[in-house]
DNA sequence: CCAATAAATGCACGTCCATTGCACTCTTAT
DNA sequence: ATAAGAGTGCAATGGACGTGCATTTATTGG
């Protein structure tokens, strides 16, 4: 049993197939993906599969969603130890307005802001948007 | 001639019927809104009609638009003195995940993030999702 | 005032993506 | 081996954004 499968399993997702691919191709990414990049990636791929799959990736803690402003969702696998589902690791993400891609700052937490009393946090989501590292050739 | 339509005017904005009724009824929201929302309460309002004004709005720097993680497009009258063309007035937003509405948090501004070298930013967007004053009963 | 021009509006599409229902297949447990 | 459950594939729906074009309305110059 491959390392990847261990992980599934650990986190109660059966390794099939489809999913261990999936699983391979976000983990060589080192960008947020959407869900037409894998359709695209894998021609016998089939858009549903891709969706629930991701979902379940999700629900299952193993990877979380950017909404980076684009108004397509992306996902990145989480990092060791990640809390994203609890609301405790709250890093923010860059989106580069050139190359169109999303990567997540995982060292970069969002500050701690206080809002007006009465108003409850319980979700942060802090887009960076600009030139990446890449673009900007420096 | 009524405050409307001189402040359509000194924008540089055809103060015509339609667009005065769009602005009245952003004015008397204290939320910011969809472009659903101003189509459901003017019946007679063409769908193309208020996305191309809110765009106009836009440009022009009276309404900004806010992205709050809904998919959904939200537009809000800017403030005296706002700059968010200019990327000069990030302030966050609050969206509350039980009644839906998204507000603008105008004066809590977007604390400045280092980002690592290469990085070069433009603009900001930082959405905080909880449960507003309203609904939390405070 | 009227014609010519420009701006605004209305209508009809088209697209893209998220999402769901249903049927089929494959795996797992009895 | 068979039944139950999970996963997958196909088709279709719906929401929201966006555009092209014709029509109407407003503005300007003669």
């Amino acid at each position: 049993m491959t390392e990847i499968e261990k992980t599934l399993e650990n986190n109660g997702i059966r390794p099939t197939a489809m999913r261990i691919l999936i699983y391979k191709f976000m983990a060589k990414k080192e960008v947020a993906i959407a869900l037409t990049d894998i359709e695209n990636a894998f021609v016998k791929a089939e858009r549903t599969t891709l969706y629930r799959t991701l979902k379940t990736f999700e629900d299952k803690g193993i990877v979380h969603h950017i909404d980076d402003g684009t108004g397509i969702s992306k996902y990145a696998l989480c990092e060791q130890g990640c809390n994203c589902e609890l609301d405790q690791d709250l890093h923010l993400h860059f989106h580069c307005s050139n190359c169109d891609k999303t990567v997540c700052l995982t060292d970069h937490k969002i500050p701690h802001i206080n809002l007006p009393s009465g108003y409850i946090a319980e979700d942060a989501n802090l887009v960076i948007t600009g030139i990446c590292e890449k673009c900007s050739g420096q």
